[in-house]
RNA sequence: UGGGGUAUAGUGUAACGGUAGCACGACUGACUCUGGAUCAGUUAGUUGGGGUUCGAAUCCCUGUACCCCAGCCA
């Protein structure tokens, strides 16, 4: 990974609060040197940017710091979880460029462990099983402000315990019947400490262990287990978690085993974007977008088909920093990530998207001119491709204007510009229909002008991208917008939510649009700029005979803020 | 009202008792066969109030604001 450093680099960059302590603690020598951290998803839902945050910060730590990071799923809910979730997790993980090498563990591996731990619990007198139903359960545990009251069934010999605990194992009992419950202190301040929960019998079929299981282990009891039989150094994880620090320590404090630094940081917060699964899972299942992959999601499969390179995304998590506060980055900062990515990486193709029929009077009928254009100006190494250029051409209907103000600088009536690679064309007549819609334009070109450049030294003030009509390929163009009016999108009138902030215009389909026939085999998920529109990425929905691309991110363009501006 | 956290330009993030810096955005300008890219510049900040100190974003006291916690979810 391009993390990895060593010593060099690792001086003279600024260490966030996560890699401050880790590398204090590689200096100090707490760990033996060892740096082992993990990412731990649990399968039921799909990755998000989110995560992305989380992945980088775990996987990257690992690696600048010469350490490991381990995928695991914390799947210790069979009734939410699925093998379809994990599937699409390894793969977006990967996607993104990370390797956990041969460490791909399951939570649900170490039930078995997690159980023996548990019945060393209740054997040290520390915890008990508790028959109280959930109703009662919450009822005794008191408010932020009350402490709660001990459960009946707190003193349970350790016999009768131990007896119990076996038997909600062996299934003896239904759902919801008994529960085994740590015995810390039911007038904690920290309510998370007031005998909290740590199994649950669920008589359900996990998507890995089948029906081996009828009790699951709770996340407090499960997930320090899972670190600790890792040999996890540190634990990364939210700000919410950070009210479980103290239930994390205790576990593994009780059952003296390898306890690893749990460490919290703040969640992503994304301009016009919502992260929560659930107001996700909304958007898909109310149909506001056609899928998890939807474009105009912020899930990695949707980011993935917008046409982000997992680059941009990692360079983004890079650039944002780690910190223990609320805050919201500015979207602009994410374009901007993958705008800089793909500048250097993207080749360069012409399409016109709102064609405008061009027809050069001066031009010989049938000739065609292959020229050479260049791949990208980045890039010397991605050399030169030919374009063809005839008689009959479209341009973009925006490069030309009837009554055209100062500022404007292309196409008009009696104006030069060039087309790119090709010939200065000057526009002669405008041709409209009867509704005096504006439908061809005839122009006359420059024969000395071949290439672009003009032997007298003559400028002109704009160069437009074009397409020979002809050999042009028809496209489906799908133009993105955010998905959000509002930069909050919870901010809302009483009695609305969120989705009363759905951007109607976040989806815009072209069809009709014109590129250049270099496109023809394009594969899905490839990416190119359209010079000067920005860049695309061909869509899944593309076939041989009908290509599709999305529009991830337009060119900084200062034409469209100067009308944007004009328009206030 | 209990407990746990956190406050630095518009946004995000550094400064670890010693010149408040960087990035994004916004705004100028230069350059350009992409009104792209690039380059140069401008803009703007320490949550309020006390205190310690030669010196405080940093240490102390005291307000204020915001976030998290009462699942047999994670």
């Amino acid at each position: 990974m391009t993390e990895h450093n060593g010593q060099a680099g690792a001086e003279t960059e600024r260490l966030d609060f996560v890699r401050q302590i880790v590398a204090d603690d590689c200096k100090s020598g707490k760990w033996d040197g060892r740096v082992h951290t993990r990412f731990p998803p649990e399968p039921n839902g799909y990755l998000h940017i989110g995560h992305a945050k989380s992945i980088c910060l775990n996987f990257g730590i690992a690696a600048q710091f010469g350490g490991k990071c381990n995928l695991r799923f914390d799947d210790t809910n069979p009734c939410k979880e699925e093998q379809e979730y994990v599937d699409s997790i390894i793969h977006d993980v990967r996607w993104l460029g990370w390797d956990w090498e041969d460490r791909l563990y399951f939570a649900s591996d170490y039930f078995e462990q997690m159980y023996q731990w548990a019945v060393e619990l209740i054997q040290k007198g520390k915890a008990f099983v508790c028959d109280l139903t959930a109703e009662q359960t919450r009822r005794h545990r008191g408010t932020l402000t009350e402490p709660g009251t001990e459960s009946p069934y707190r003193d349970r010999s350790i016999e009768e315990n131990l007896d119990l605990f076996a038997r909600m194992r062996a299934g003896d009992f239904p759902d919801g019947a008994r529960t085994l419950r740590a015995k810390i202190d039911m007038s904690h301040p920290n309510i998370n400490m007031r005998d909290p929960v740590i199994y649950r019998i669920l008589h359900a079929a996990h998507h890995r262990t089948g029906d081996t299981w009828c009790i699951y282990p709770m996340y407090d009891w499960a997930h320090g287990l899972e670190d600790s039989i890792e040999g996890i150094t540190h634990s990364i994880c939210t700000l919410e978690f950070e009210n479980h620090r103290p239930l994390y320590d205790w576990f593994l404090d009780a059952l003296a085993v390898h306890h690893p630094q749990q460490i919290e940081f703040a969640r992503l917060n994304l301009t016009y974007t919502l992260m929560s699964k659930r107001k996700l899972l909304r958007l898909v299942q109310d149909k506001y977008v056609s899928g998890w992959d939807d474009p105009r999601m912020p899930t990695l499969g949707g980011l993935r088909r917008r046409g982000f390179s997992p680059d941009s995304i990692r360079k983004f998590c890079k650039v944002i920093g780690v910190n223990k506060f609320n805050s919201t980055i500015d979207y602009a900062l994410l374009e901007h990530c993958v705008r800089e990515d793909l500048n250097r990486t993207s080749p360069r193709v012409m399409a016109v998207l709102r064609p405008l029929k061009v027809v050069l009077s001066n031009y010989p009928d049938g000739q065609v001119e292959w020229l050479e254009a260049i791949n990208n100006p980045e890039d010397p190494a991605a050399g030169t491709r030919k374009v063809p250029f005839s008689k009959v051409l479209y341009i973009e209907q925006d490069d030309f204007m009837e009554d055209a103000p100062k500022k404007f600088f292309r196409l008009a009536p009696g104006r030069e510009v060039r087309l790119r690679y090709a010939y200065f064309i000057r526009c002669d007549e405008v041709v409209k229909d009867a509704d005096g819609t504006i439908i061809e334009l005839r122009c006359s070109y420059d024969p000395a002008t071949r290439g672009g450049d003009a032997p007298d030294g003559r400028k002109v003030k704009a160069t437009l991208h074009w397409v020979a009509a002809e050999q042009a390929l028809d496209a489906e163009v799908r133009l993105y917008e955010h998905l959000f009016t509002k930069e909050d999108p919870e901010q809302t009138e009483d009695g609305q939510d969120f989705t009363a902030n759905i951007n109607p215009d976040s989806l815009q389909i072209l069809t009709g649009c014109k590129v250049e026939p270099s496109l023809k085999d394009t594969e899905p998920l490839q990416r190119c700029q359209f010079e000067r529109l920005g860049y695309f990425c061909a869509d899944p929905d593309s076939t041989a005979g009908k290509l599709v691309f999305n529009r991830t991110v337009t060119l900084k363009d200062t034409w469209a803020k100067l009308q944007k501006k004009q328009k206030k």
